[in-house]
DNA sequence: TTGTGTGAATCGATTCACAGCC
DNA sequence: GGCTGTGAATCGATTCACACAA
């Protein structure tokens, strides 16, 4: 597949696995790895290098046969493709606890995501100063000249649908929500959820699973 | 499907769905609906009704044919399979922002989990006490008598790997990992890896894709 | 000889469509 | 008549296995 043909189309399931490999990329050089084959790439990202091969051929990628990736040139190519080049600004909404950890998470502003507004609903927090930020209400975002690419939604999950639609009014177009709730959008919204209860129940499926089946017939609860 | 033969094997994909499901009878149940139909509850939990009844399958799940489903019933054969009729003590390993956030989050207390215990490598924070618990060593953590369920880890990437060996030799079989970093852990371990960084980066994926291609080569990047 | 890139095969998950039951 | 439960069809993602380039 030629570079350009795979512009359009890069599986989801790709998608996700592009900042894992960054990231590893990114160790390496700072290491000073020069070069790395696909099997030890595949080892640092946590996937098999049939995957990773299969995965960066969707990207049209060059390494070289019988050698392996340029890190460096790997590592530019795939920061490009998931558009870190360019810096993308983010609102938090909702200044609770999670969303002040988020506000001074260095991995957020760290890399190539920088923090231009918070807001919050409720009016004793609006005003304090967080990371150097004034909270604002929702109502003042709307204030700002070009919208932020990107609102993360940190508000209960009561008022997260709330929070959503006025984030659409203003012109994002893709949320990250961390709210327990479904929300609903325009097609052209990007939403990606993290739900930190729904993992501790997946867990507790498979902690579940290793116990031998005590009660013969749990579907009988009535 | 008889609900004997569903006890082994439900998909992966289904058990990361029924938390939603569980959600939504719960939602329902708070208003009063005592019968839900797979429409319904499909558009309250973001998916298709196809799907939902084909999970529901797995569960060997008992609906009523021209009727719909009995919320109470439903919510708790879900719960059961999530096992979450037991209560599942949990440790929190690192008490920076995100640590501190998730120590108090309702979410975790709520439902089912309980944090039994804090740690932290950091001399500087061994000692204070969060939410009720005073931060212990890892070192301390082996006093406790039956290991916890669930491990949460929420320290720098540098020393995720360090602290998931440590709670493997303590005993914990599900670990819930928000570093940045692959861990590697024995093959009955559980892990379930959320990273904020990389929620970020695939949702700049989505909103570069928007933009018409500007530059007609950006793999030419050298 | 080594390790990428990729067709072919496999595996799993989603959707369709309808028989069967209330 | 309406809605579940489920085989069959489809779709997508992973793995295999090897031709080919360096």
């Amino acid at each position: 597949m030629t570079a350009e043909a795979a512009r359009r189309g890069v599986p989801e399931a790709t998608v996700g696995r592009l900042p894992a490999y960054l990231r590893a990329l990114t160790a390496s050089a700072e290491r000073g790895t020069t070069s790395i084959s696909s099997e030890e790439l595949a080892a640092a990202s946590g996937v098999r290098s049939s995957q990773l091969r299969k995965d960066l051929s969707h990207l049209g990628s060059y390494g070289v046969r019988g050698v392996g990736y340029d890190v460096d040139r790997l590592a530019a190519q795939i920061a490009g493709e998931l558009g870190l080049t360019r810096e993308w600004s983010v609102v938090i909404v909702g200044l609770g606890n999670l969303g002040r950890a988020l506000a001074a998470y260095s991995g957020f502003s760290g890399r190539g995501f920088r923090i231009v507004a918070l807001a919050d609903a409720d009016s004793s927090i609006v005003g304090e100063t967080v990371q150097g930020l004034r909270v604002q209400t929702l109502q003042e975002l709307a204030l700002v000249g070009t919208p932020p690419a990107i609102g993360v939604i940190t508000t209960p999950a009561d008022q997260a649908q709330l929070v959503a639609d006025h984030l659409v009014r203003l012109g994002v177009r893709s949320i990250l929500n961390f709210a327990p709730s479904v929300l609903s959008v325009p097609d052209d919204v990007a939403v990606r959820k993290v739900d930190l209860a729904m993992e501790l129940q997946i867990l507790a499926f498979h902690e579940q699973r290793r116990m031998p089946a005590v009660h013969p017939g749990r579907e009988g609860v009535r």
